[in-house]
RNA sequence: GGAUUGGUAGUUCAGUUGGUUAGAAUGCCGCCCUGUCACGGCGGAGGUCGCGGGUUCGAGUCCCGUCCAGUCCGCCA
């Protein structure tokens, strides 16, 4: 037996017994005559204190950081408690002990604030493993998805596994492809999801399934992104959209309850593509705080139901050259800020010009408390009318008014990121405040200015709106004018498909999909792909609609992004046992590595002389 | 593919306008210490300043190239 008790578990009630514990040596304080060393297993830490009799044992058996020691003694109560760590009234007076295993000295700290660098971090991650950190965030990983289990089990979800091996299908992101030995020049792909593997299961009559699964894309990394990542992959039949936001608003609930202790009783809000777009300039906004975007200027064929948020208070935003020039004028409120001094908003100015946003200058009014205006702009406009913008921009006295002008998409993403920027400077994005978000009725269609045609922005299989399949079956696709696009019908076709958004972040996405091969034939049409090639690369899909497909949808969530978030965290890879870098590397394995000639051989793959 | 920040002791970092022998903290090693838990005290070892080239009397510092790492844009149905 290697030990009778974890190094978490004993306390004051044990005082007397005699236990046996197994660990790593976190530290060793040593007092001439008594020394005290704190040992570590997965479940906490407890104190050894090894007494004057012992001392000679050490000294011949020398112990450093990271050994591997077993000690057996009797618990004592300590005369002097740590009210830090669980077992911090206790202290075990050894009367044996032996070495296990040594240990070299540690790169870095095993320790909660690690003098560690990311670098050297991945390079030792079974040491950075190790420490409290990054354990507590594989635990709440761990706890994550088993509340998503429990939840799908008892609503009669079934776990089916897909393959990993399967058709290269170059739509969408760049497939990680593997070469097959025994069909010489032939390729596997890994899947970028398992899509088109659970509607065939929904065509089989598997009416509700999921999977904890991992997923492949070859593209490029960041902080939240990964080249294999896990998915919370969900398909449902005899479905229409209500039913998934509502079994799924129900799981993360669930979650919430039983990872954060949270009960989320709040309605789930939902908003369309085009408000989120109008109000906050991005398809997932941060709902934590207000701060809404007021429209003074923008291109009508974008926004077609929309009016200026000015347009009533006989504002002539055109007054100033700079809005004149621009197609969009965009401006927001930030609460509070009216005391501005030069240099901050001078600083703000040069946020927006970096090349990451890009826009030319920032233009702003300060409403200030007195109930008098001062702006960059106070040349141009009249204070009546500076106090009309400020009012669009739903300023109250204190605030400062924020304002950037230029192209459509530019402008209204720089307006989104100052504000998002605005919201984490004043406080108002919270690591433990949640809010969840559908944003519905996303466009079907993006226009890919590259090959001139339309791409799917879900994916292919997203089914359009009732009300606009007559309109993608009855207009060409094809793009007569480039310039244009945007006056396309197609630009206007809204698909059965939603996102959940949680504090500014895309957790999930899904659609109501296609079930009808007549209808999936059009879409792969649409997509400006021809019957053969349609039928090669998606012939079983369009075969098993003839078997009768049932009406199905779903959606997938992103398990990493999902528990970094729970974890307060940007970063998904410390909620990642075993992550790769930026460059898509595993440092500690040195990996993606070359491979035996030999193995080059046998799958015949010619190599440079 | 692009922008940007960084690379100096085992580790985390400082290093001024280009100027003598490149520093601090921590870790490591040795000695002392019977109640610590960030123990303490004394002493010691430890450097290809990422790599290559250039400018200069002189380069950690300036210039060019390159590699690695981080963040972002493009990309990610």
């Amino acid at each position: 037996m290697y030990r009778s008790h974890t190094c978490g578990e004993l306390r004051i009630n044990n005082v007397n017994e005699t236990t046996t514990l197994a660990g790593w040596v976190q530290t060793i304080r040593k007092f001439g005559a008594i020394t005290f060393i704190d040992l570590r297993d997965r479940y906490g830490i407890t104190q050894l204190l090894f007494g004057e009799e012992l001392q000679a044992q050490l000294d011949a058996n020398p112990l450093g950081r990271e050994y591997v020691l077993q000690a057996t003694g009797k618990v004592n109560e300590r005369t002097n408690k740590n009210k830090n760590i669980p077992t911090g009234d206790v202290e075990i007076i050894v009367s044996s002990f032996k070495v296990l295993n040594k240990s070299a000295v540690p790169p870095f700290t095993i320790t909660d604030e690690t003098d560690g660098g990311d670098e050297l971090r991945m390079k030792y991650r079974y040491l950075d493993l190790r420490r409290n950190a990054v354990k507590k965030n594989l635990e709440l990983r761990y706890a994550v998805g088993r509340s998503t289990r429990n939840y799908l089990h008892e609503n009669g979800f079934m776990d089916i596994e897909t393959p990993f091996l399967i058709k290269s299908t170059p739509e969408g992101a760049r497939d990680f492809v593997v070469p097959s030995r025994m069909n010489a020049g032939q390729f596997y792909a890994l899947p970028q999801s398992p899509q088109t593997f659970k509607q065939l299961l929904m065509v089989s009559g598997y009416d509700r399934y999921y999977q904890i699964v991992k997923c492949f894309r070859d593209e490029d990394l960041r902080a939240d992104r990964q080249p294999e990542f896990t998915q919370i992959d969900c398909e449902m039949s005899f479905v229409e959209q209500e039913d998934i936001l509502n079994m799924f608003e129900g799981l993360v609930k669930r979650i919430f309850k039983d990872v954060k202790g949270i009960d989320y009783t709040e309605i789930v809000e939902r908003m369309s593509w085009e408000d989120a777009m109008w109000n906050y300039g991005n398809d997932k906004p941060d709902i934590r705080f207000g701060m809404q975007l007021a429209n003074l200027k923008f291109p009508k064929h974008t926004f077609p139901l929309k009016t200026s948020a000015i347009n009533e208070a006989g504002v002539d935003v055109n007054a100033f050259k700079v809005f004149e020039d621009a197609e969009t004028v965009i401006a927001f409120a930030a609460p509070g800020c009216s005391e501005y001094s030069r240099k901050q908003t001078d600083e703000l100015t040069e946020w927006v010009k970096r090349p990451q946003i890009g826009m030319k200058g920032l233009a702003f009014i300060k409403r200030n408390t007195d109930g008098t205006y001062k702006s960059s702009i106070d040349k141009f406009f009249a204070e009546d009318k500076l106090k009309a913008i400020a009012e669009a921009a739903g300023a109250k006295a204190g605030d400062l008014v924020l304002i950037l002008a230029g192209a459509e998409e530019r402008t209204r993403k720089a307006t989104s990121e100052l504000r998002l920027e605005m919201g984490k400077r004043l406080g108002f994005r919270k690591d433990n405040e949640f809010k969840l978000l559908w944003v519905l009725d996303f466009p079907l269609f993006e226009y890919d200015a590259d090959e001139n045609r339309w791409v799917a922005r879900h994916h292919p299989f997203t089914s359009p709106k009732p009300s606009d399949i007559e309109v993608m079956i009855n207009n060409n696709p094809v793009i007569e004018n480039a310039e244009k696009y945007l006056e396309h019908p197609y630009a206007n076709i809204k698909a059965n498909a939603y996102d959940m958004v949680l504090n500014g972040n895309e957790i999930g996405g899904g659609s109501i999909r296609i079930f009808q091969r007549e209808l999936q034939e059009k879409m792969f049409a649409a997509l400006g792909m021809s019957v053969e090639e349609s039928l090669h690369k998606f012939g079983f899909l369009l075969g098993a609609f003839e078997y009768g497909a049932p009406p199905h949808g779903g959606l997938a969530f992103g398990f990493d992004r999902l528990c970094a978030i729970l974890g307060g965290s940007e970063s998904i890879r410390d909620f990642i046992a075993f992550p790769k870098n930026n460059s898509g590397r595993d440092v500690m394995l040195d990996a993606p590595s070359t491979i035996d000639e030999k193995q080059l051989k046998e799958l015949f793959i010619e190599t440079k002389a």
